[in-house]
DNA sequence: CTAATCGAGTTGTATATACGTGTAAATGTA
DNA sequence: TACATTTACACGTATATACAACTCGATTAG
């Protein structure tokens, strides 16, 4: 079963022989492995060198330990994407509540500092603007003013910006988005922002900006949000 | 230096040390750690120990391996992964601002409805409540109202409240926090959060409740806090 | 019947050792 | 000098072993 010889180290077969298993279906979700002296004794490696590639294993979330009891293989749980991040937005979809997106502008301009800035690119080049206001059961919640670089994308503008998300749009381009920056902070609504989402000047509003990135790192869309406090919850999981 | 007797795993030890050396600058961002033969040596523990310790601060981002070459202290701002879980104090400390805790109040008491259902334990069943104000430059940014349950930690109001943070007090039990689940949110601030925080009522206040678990799920704090919308913003990165 | 104890099995921690592999500086050579 | 080689040292991988701590079912004492 393991090649000695290829230079690849043992744990990281085993890590994969594993892997392969449980994705397949060999192994399945709450099924116990056999103990790791027998593990050890199948892949022939010491206990240790098992450990290590099983280890591997369960910081991915593939397996778990229970300590004096064995080791499983991980319900597919979705605590299994430590980084997930799930919108208010998102999850009010997802429970059937109506969702409605109203696009307020979309169009191409000149980029400002600051959105030049985070999209790594030149000030005054060209981007696109798209800036929506969401509703969930006929109640304003959030307002987008997102940036992306026209030249990636100068098509953008003739899609279906209303029922797509964006993120859905730069797939069907063939890119995916891999990494987001998220920052937040608390601030007062001001005058447009308390006209759009119905509320009076300085209600507590959640301000997020965001960039998001390419899997090579490019900057591919830069976004002002501003969500209803009272409306809006982000809810973060943070793993060690 | 290491307590053999105590209980508490030897490369738990070890972390805790080195953890502790970088986070107060006895250990500076890019510096070379002694070779693991050396540290092992100065530990009194094997080698394998000492690379276990060693590892989880690697998987932290506190330290970096370099193969042949050595291990050093990671540089604070090289894209220290905020999703990964460090306190914001530690942040801002490695930053060389000054931080300062007030400690509020530090009782035991009764756990109201919502606080027994965030930690898993019967409304009345007791908690400790921590309170504490927290400074950055000499100014109150963040209000932290922290319940433990009592018997997880019997002895913790016997801790240094105000210079250690309480994570780092749960880890010299022998125990991890692993996990964290964080509900944010924009509201005003009240009465009382605005005296405390030195803003007017119905200053923006970035709300945020937070529950942490162990490595086994067993929620151990659940805390409400109130951050100065102005002063504290939350940074998210999310890949996929 | 109940509760305490025991024991087998499993993971957790720790050691001592050996050799592989990568890095960088010292050394040797043309 | 310029380049290749050697060498020391560091981390990387792997083994064999031992005992601790934990879980759970079986056994035993009351």
């Amino acid at each position: 079963m393991l090649n000695k010889s290829e230079g690849i180290p043992l744990y990281i077969q085993i890590r994969r022989t594993l892997r392969e298993e449980i994705t397949n279906k060999t192994l399945v979700p709450g099924q116990k492995l056999p103990s790791e002296d027998e593990l050890a004794l199948r892949f022939g490696v010491s206990r240790m060198t098992l450990r290590q590639g099983i280890s591997d294993l369960i910081d991915e979330g593939l397996l778990y330990r229970r300590h004096g009891v064995g080791t499983f293989v991980a319900l597919p749980h979705l605590d299994r994407d430590h980084t997930r991040l799930t919108s208010y937005l998102e999850s009010a979809r997802q429970e059937g509540l109506e969702v409605a997106v109203q696009v307020l502008a979309a169009e191409v301009l000149p980029a400002k500092r600051k959105v030049a800035l985070e999209l790594k690119i030149e000030e005054g080049e060209l981007v696109i603007r798209v800036k929506t206001l969401r509703f969930i059961a006929g109640e304003p919640v959030t307002l987008h003013d997102a940036y992306i670089p026209y030249k990636l994308f100068p098509q953008l503008l003739q899609e279906d910006l209303k029922n797509k998300h964006l993120w859905d749009i730069f797939e069907s381009y063939g890119v995916r988005v891999k990494r987001a920056v998220q920052r937040l902070e608390a601030r007062e609504a001001d005058e447009e922002i308390a006209a759009l989402l119905r509320v009076d000047e300085g209600f507590p509003i959640l301000y997020k900006e965001r960039t998001v990135h390419l899997d090579n790192g490019t900057p591919v869309e830069f976004t002002y949000c501003y969500n209803r406090g009272d409306r809006y919850r982000l809810t973060v999981v943070l793993e060690r």
